[in-house]
DNA sequence: AGGTGTATGTCGCAT
DNA sequence: ATGCGACGTACACCT
């Protein structure tokens, strides 16, 4: 990683212009070649960059960056503060638990959390549309189409919605209603969905944890 | 803005869990106060964060970043590389041209580029369930919603039909009809805006930044 | 504080 | 390559 302390004005053209007039910052470059401006405020993201792969043309007083979608970065370096480059050696993966995967994984071992007497038919049923999370029956033989997500919001439901449009038109899977599945959901995505007919469910991350395994039945 | 190379373990509980091995990384603090760990790769937004306002409790060994949401990054340095510190000064604003604001202030002048006879009403229309970007009437007197996109996909589809049901229930405007603008529209969007008896329009960016004023009409 | 929309969103996965 | 959904999305702006 290279990181280069300067005084220098950037111009950016390609989804959209944007200058950033003469001030230091932060240039860094990663040994993947993107490059990031960073400024000492407003966000951990950067002002200005550009992502790998690119071009990247330097000169005592400027660096060109480009790339194969006719995107260019500009940056003029009136005065170089600091120029340092690191090795970092490999980089260990990211681990990560607790997303929307995870829910997932849980409410398909344990469909009756959602709804008493749902059986799962397909996790990830793919439809020319998109996924629907899990495919289900219920006890009278009803298809089930549930969508999960961590926070349940309105586009959860329109999503829903496209899905559950497409599949009542699939003889094979008609009819067919829906459950918006979140930990919490907002009040208009509540009142969307059961203005149209669809089932919105809260449940518990952490109780959903403590089944390993499907609960057996009592009866 | 102060940048450390370290061989570093973060852990970040929040959201969800994340957990990176020890490795070489750059911990950047900036003036704000936000922290930001970068590998050497991958891309160019950090690997894990925390955002302004936070409070960050350092020890020789450890950087401890907490926030009022219970989110906890952690930080344990085994080894420090470098340390240094950076008065980068003010930051003059960042300048940006050809985002959707843009576009919208531009058609919003020049209604009848999107469609012969239009007449702006109303700019950022505010209903009840978010913003209509241009609320125009045709030379009929019909009211027309015009949902502005930079790139035209299906949510934005989903976002202007959302309106149109909410318009059309409001007897001031309605009848109420929709137009989606956008530089380009998506072959999926332009398919699912027909068949909601949505024109889907395409407009020149260039073009539009040519006219400074409405076109004098010919007649 | 909460809701909604934008983003050079980025990223990953399936088709 | 394109389509589609998730993301610790972050962020600005309006009610």
């Amino acid at each position: 990683m290279r990181l280069i302390v300067a005084d220098c004005t950037v111009n950016y053209r390609g989804r959209l212009d944007a200058h950033l007039p003469r001030a230091h910052r932060l240039i860094m470059i990663k040994a993947d070649g993107c490059v990031a401006i960073h400024s000492d405020g407003g966000a951990y993201k950067p002002m200005n960059w550009m992502t790998s792969p690119n071009i990247l043309v330097e000169e005592d007083d400027s660096l060109r960056v480009t790339n194969n979608d006719d995107e260019l970065l500009e940056i003029s370096i009136h005065c170089r503060i600091s120029d340092t480059n690191y090795d970092f050696g490999d980089e260990p993966s990211l681990q990560k638990d607790g997303v929307e995967a995870h829910l997932q994984e849980l409410l398909a071992i344990n469909p009756q959390e959602i709804q008493e007497g749902l059986v799962l038919v397909k996790k990830e049923y793919y439809t020319d549309i998109g996924p629907v999370d899990l495919l289900c029956q219920d006890p009278t033989g009803e298809y089930v189409a549930v969508e999960i997500k961590r926070r349940g919001e309105i586009d959860g439901v329109e999503q829903l919605t496209r899905y559950l449009e497409f599949i009542g038109k699939d003889p094979d899977h008609s009819p067919v209603r829906g459950i918006f599945v979140a930990q919490i959901i907002k009040p208009q995505a509540k009142v969307l969905a059961e203005s149209r007919g669809i089932a919105a469910i809260e449940v518990d991350y952490d109780h959903l944890r403590g089944l390993r395994r499907p609960q057996l039945s009592l009866f």
